[in-house]
DNA sequence: TATTAAATAGGAATTATTCCTAATTAGAAA
DNA sequence: TTTCTAATTAGGAATAATTCCTATTTAATA
């Protein structure tokens, strides 16, 4: 992500601009995984090392809040990050404890459908619908997968 | 869930019956919602004053790695626990924090037809797919849903 | 460039959980 | 029933992740 649509995305949520919001956010968006707090702060610090870790949790509480972007919550109940605010799900390779984005437009239309029909939830409001996959990869198949390292 | 089925699944699992054991399920499965660590512990606490947390808490450990109780990870990021190992998905009410169990055995064929299709998953050996509605009661009709208190 | 509310640094405090070790105990075997 | 032993527990210390606190700094506005 450009230092440009950093800056937009900071003003668009409101933001003030300042050099330890950019870090974050460049860190968190040059990473391909997901990472936790610590991860992020480690990152950062190869670069700032001033940076203080209370700030940067700081940070990502107010990133969150003002959706910017996503926290999500591992089988391992470790907090994680995630720069991608599009509708997405998450496949989780139990073997390697990595999480992968899933995206399927047409799974969301599939479920959506169905539970709108659904007369238990007929007085709820869903906001929405997230999709937790967990898997492996397949053994003999190995090194052919695109989830493969 | 009575004395005598909690000692058959400590059985099952091939755990000793123990006072402690039994009384974290007990507490566990006289609870309707999906409690914390520690409100399993101050729940025990009032009968049973002298069993130590730390025990609570591998007690409880134990009990998820032998699949005789769930764990579930929530919007809030804090460890909660589920005495129903049946297939079933949650629905979190944003506004009152809570969880609510959600069974749909059609949901979830549904969803595993779809994804045993889909080509991106082919070499991925899916071994469960978690469900989690978030939504909030409808206002006006407040009072007429199940999920009301 | 002056102002001020917002943001940050740095470290202490808090919270949830795990770890450690000695003492106890459940269940198997005699 | 009693004995034995590995498993379990108590109690508290240690750890890890996160939040809180307060003085200082700074980004954005006028």
């Amino acid at each position: 992500m450009s230092l440009e649509i950093i800056k937009t995305k900071l003003k668009e949520a409101g933001m003030k601009i300042t050099p330890q919001r950019i870090a974050v956010l460049q860190a968190l968006t040059g990473n391909k995984h997901h990472p936790t707090a610590d991860d992020l702060i480690k990152t950062i610090w190869k670069v700032h090392s001033n940076i203080s870790a209370g700030t940067v949790y700081h940070i990502l509480n107010t990133l969150v809040s003002k959706k910017v972007i996503g926290k999500i919550e591992t089988a391992d109940n470790v907090v994680r990050y995630d720069p991608n605010m599009e509708k997405h799900h998450h496949l989780y390779l139990s073997d390697k404890h990595e999480i992968v984005d899933f995206f399927d437009d047409k799974l969301n239309g599939i479920i959506m459908d169905y539970l709108t029909k659904n007369n238990e939830l007929d007085n709820i409001n869903i906001e929405d619908v997230k999709i937790q996959i967990i898997g492996k990869v397949r053994k003999p198949q190995t090194g052919t997968s695109k989830y493969d390292k």
